[in-house]
DNA sequence: TATTGTTATACTCTATAACTATA
DNA sequence: TATAGTTATAGAGTATAACAATA
């Protein structure tokens, strides 16, 4: 997005058109599923930008880290990412040096995933930019506040319902 | 996302193999951004399942509901959509008789949107569903922590900074 | 028969750039 | 020269389905 919308304060009373930017949200403005895409959105692009990483690599590699010999499968379940579309993410950490895959002998279906040293090595690289850079983002908010932000999103996407009225 | 891995309530303990699903995220855990991307997918499903009803379109129908008259790229300036995404998502709109494009006359540059009735109606109708829908979703909360998690959430998007480190 | 992984495909979302018409 | 809108294109992200190997 390189037109955000964040540009009020330095500007020098634009003339206003017939649509000023102080145009409003409408009810919009109080849907918690649009604040939480919203919010989550100031996030994402640095995630990206961070080494060329894409959306699902940062939690692979977390998630191999943490749990040697995981298959493929199980990866997806946490990440919700689907397993057709596993393959390739994985494909490439593999190409890269940064993870390894083997066929587990226990369940010739499964594939055993490892991380390398320099997998971790680059994990541990890239987790501490997202951590400065979160510290950077969410510098308005108090201690207090980030656990209980934390604490209220895990609850919230947590939840076993699944309703679809 | 067919496959969810929120199954672990009726399950009768199914052989756990060498990658149980009591696997863990690691440090992606400790991520806000993880979290706050996790807790707004848990909405956006939903968002698609109303009605046929993508992304941006709740966003615009309500944008020009609350600010008649308003013009393209102020509609994606709210939205964080650029300006060339927009023009098949209006197109859409338009050609659903939901909303009405015509030229500026003050600017013939600009093109003026407006609601239709039939818009109006349309956006009511799907408000009240995900009005209902967030309810359901947000159960676990009370009213109070509800207002907390929203006020938290404007403050981190409503940020001017957008740190590049 | 069910599960793991793979391939293919399609659709949405996002990003970039070139272009037009107006200002 | 700058802005509003349009078109085209390419890349990610996501969803669906068919298939092989293995259980």
């Amino acid at each position: 997005m390189l037109e955000s919308p964040h540009h009020q304060h330095c500007m020098p009373a634009k003339k206003p058109t017939t649509t000023d930017k102080r145009a409003s949200l409408g009810p919009l403005d109080t849907l918690i599923g649009y604040h939480l895409r919203r919010a989550s959105l100031v996030f994402y692009p640095d995630y990206r930008k961070t080494k060329g990483v894409r959306q699902g690599l940062v939690g692979i590699l977390s998630i191999v880290a943490a749990n040697p010999g995981i298959n493929q499968i199980s990866v997806g379940k946490l990440l919700l990412i689907d397993a057709g579309n596993l393959v390739e993410l994985i494909d490439d950490l593999v190409s890269k040096g940064l993870l390894e895959r083997s066929v587990d002998p226990m369940d010739r279906r499964s594939r055993s995933l490892t991380i390398t040293a320099a997998g971790a090595a680059q994990l541990k690289e890239i987790l501490e930019r997202i951590k400065k850079m979160e510290k950077n983002m969410l510098g308005k908010l108090t201690t207090r506040e980030r656990e209980t932000l934390l604490d209220l999103l895990k609850r919230i996407h947590t939840s076993d319902v699944s309703p679809n009225a």
